[in-house]
DNA sequence: TTGTAAGCGTTATCAA
DNA sequence: TTGATAACGCTTACAA
């Protein structure tokens, strides 16, 4: 089938192998406006395909980039890979999608994968227990960017939220409104998760710099499938919480589970905010206002990262790109008590 | 950096190149302990990688199959895309993402792109409009798998829900809680989308069973942002629906939105089903019951049969693999009057 | 048990 | 303007 290569076309074009190349590669400047007609024709009639694998091995070079993602589900890692797809798209590039699952060993097999299969260039969410693999990628200077996360003792691009700023925004609102009762809820608190890390640090922040105190009674961490249960147990305690800041879309998941299961009323009893933008925020009721990521920025510029990084051999020191989160405010809260609210239905 | 190649190899090890590739094929047999040993510790001295390149454009075999969606962003994309990549890495493949945006025109370019590639397989969720371009690799047995969608006029593997069995399974529920009002609600019905006129017409099917009528009056079709509008003209009318079965995720926003703009009640005034599962289905105020597809099933499948077709050329006929789809019931609805239900706490 | 050499389909260098 | 010819890094008969 496939079989036809460019010693055929330059067999049936009465020309040499190097002069179909030429023409392919569209020098055409020393060529006769005949024999490139002759070529075209040869090319049309075989029907032929060229064989980049062949060129990629000449010219080491594949117009390929690998991704590995640590969940392939997660909307966040979708909304980015679509952006890194459609950069690529626009310089020629493809991308190969590994899923980590968020297992160190797969990501490292993966990485000796995507190496050895000549990628230019790496974008990886990254588990963040790979120090030594991705600290010799930098020391090759091999094109990487990191993006979501970062691989503690590893400097190589990243590309973040702006993570504490989110916190700051999410007690910000709250706290405008009057609310003080203010609880983060989060996937348990690991070290080398930087960024559940960061936004617990800039929660803690942004609610000491208001004169809050945070302790165990408002920071409530627990497996999203547990947070149901332990949201339960922490309401039934006096003082409870009347808002809360969820880290995370899966997170909210297992607040408004929570909030179903017991039937307390939004945002009468309970205010939500939560990082990350979920499609049904607006289709929920009450509304719900959320911390959106510019997922999209951030995957173009992960993949302008590498295409810089690929373009310059003169290695400039990495640095961190840190995104903005925009406030989506979708209810309205009676401003001053934290208590009553209304929906808000005037949105789009 | 990494340039150190087989040769390197081969004379730290003082053997030849052959016997360093006997090595990395795992062919000891006829290798003594001695030589192994050698070229082991050259391997790792130097650091080396094989370059899996230089490998395919040998062995015609690239390990990697192509993947072309129309849209990345839907949810089901990202699990059947899931199953795939999970079932690949078994066989140790890996995947080249590619998203056509549902442009027949920058599909064929894709295509022609991964076959340049020299890709192995190809798995694509078509926007149905390539037929030429498929036919062509159906005839040379190129390995090939349509997901989700199908093109019509060409003859391959594919692997689809059982569209029909769907839209009875939404008009049965309906009907054995006594709903007789009936809507579908669904895009645009145009031809070349298998799928929905699949849907559309099984619903038509289902209905007339039952001695339904379907007519202007219970086919809901518009663009998902003009759903809302659209439908509140139909509730405008005497002999309003009390059932809405929106045939995919999408339309169900649409829906769900107009419930919310007009405080329409559910399940009292209306009930819905639709097909795709969706995150919130659970949370979502009442529960909501959806039509599920088997999107990992599927993926799987997919894959497997790529692989099939590639390690057998006496290329079978070939097949359409059916899944079906599951009834998610999460609320309960009176059975007998289709006017009232209550909600179902009682699902995990 | 290991080495030699040809080839995979391109590109690149240098002549012609 | 075009054509030989040698790479690119690996696999694979076939020899040794």
């Amino acid at each position: 089938m496939k079989k036809v290569t460019m010693a055929d076309v330059a067999k049936l074009a009465n020309v040499s192998k190097s002069t179909v190349s030429q023409y392919l590669n569209k020098r055409y400047e020393y060529m006769s406006e005949e024999t490139r007609k002759r070529i075209a024709q040869a090319i049309e009639e075989l029907g032929y395909q060229p064989n980049v694998i062949a060129r990629s091995l000449k010219q080491k070079t594949t117009a390929t980039i690998g991704v590995i993602v640590f969940n392939m589900l997660h909307m966040l890692t979708t909304q980015v890979l679509h952006a890194i797809e459609e950069e690529c798209q626009k310089r020629g590039f493809q991308v190969i999608v590994c899923n980590s699952g968020d297992d160190p060993e797969k990501e490292k097999k993966y990485v000796d994968m995507l190496l050895a299969k000549q990628v230019d260039g790496l974008i990886v969410f990254p588990t963040g227990k790979n120090e030594e693999v991705y600290r010799r990628l930098v020391e090759e200077r091999f094109p990487l960017v990191f993006v979501d996360r970062m691989v503690p003792g590893v400097e190589a691009d990243s590309v973040l939220l702006d993570n504490a700023g989110a916190a700051e925004m999410a007690v910000q609102y709250f706290a405008s409104y009057g609310y003080e009762r203010i609880a983060i809820v989060t996937p348990p608190l690991v070290p080398y998760n930087v960024p559940r890390m960061e936004r617990f640090e800039g929660f803690r922040a942004a609610m000491e710099k208001r004169g809050f105190e945070v302790g165990d009674q408002n920071v409530i961490a627990a497996e999203p499938a547990a947070l149901p249960g332990e949201l339960k147990k922490r309401f039934m305690e006096s003082e409870r919480p009347n808002a809360l800041f969820a880290i995370n879309d899966l997170t909210l998941m297992g607040v408004l589970r929570f909030v179903k299961e017991t039937g307390i009323r939004m945002p009468d009893e309970l205010a939500i905010i939560n990082i990350d933008d979920v499609p049904f925020a607006d289709i929920y009721t009450p509304a719900l206002t959320t911390i959106a990521q510019p997922t999209f920025a951030m995957g173009k510029k992960a993949a302008e990262r590498v295409f810089e990084q690929m373009d310059s051999n003169h290695a400039d020191s990495p640095r961190v790109f840190r995104f903005s989160p925009a406030l989506v405010e979708r209810t309205w809260i009676k401003r001053g008590n934290g208590k009553e609210g209304r929906r808000n239905d005037e949105d789009s």
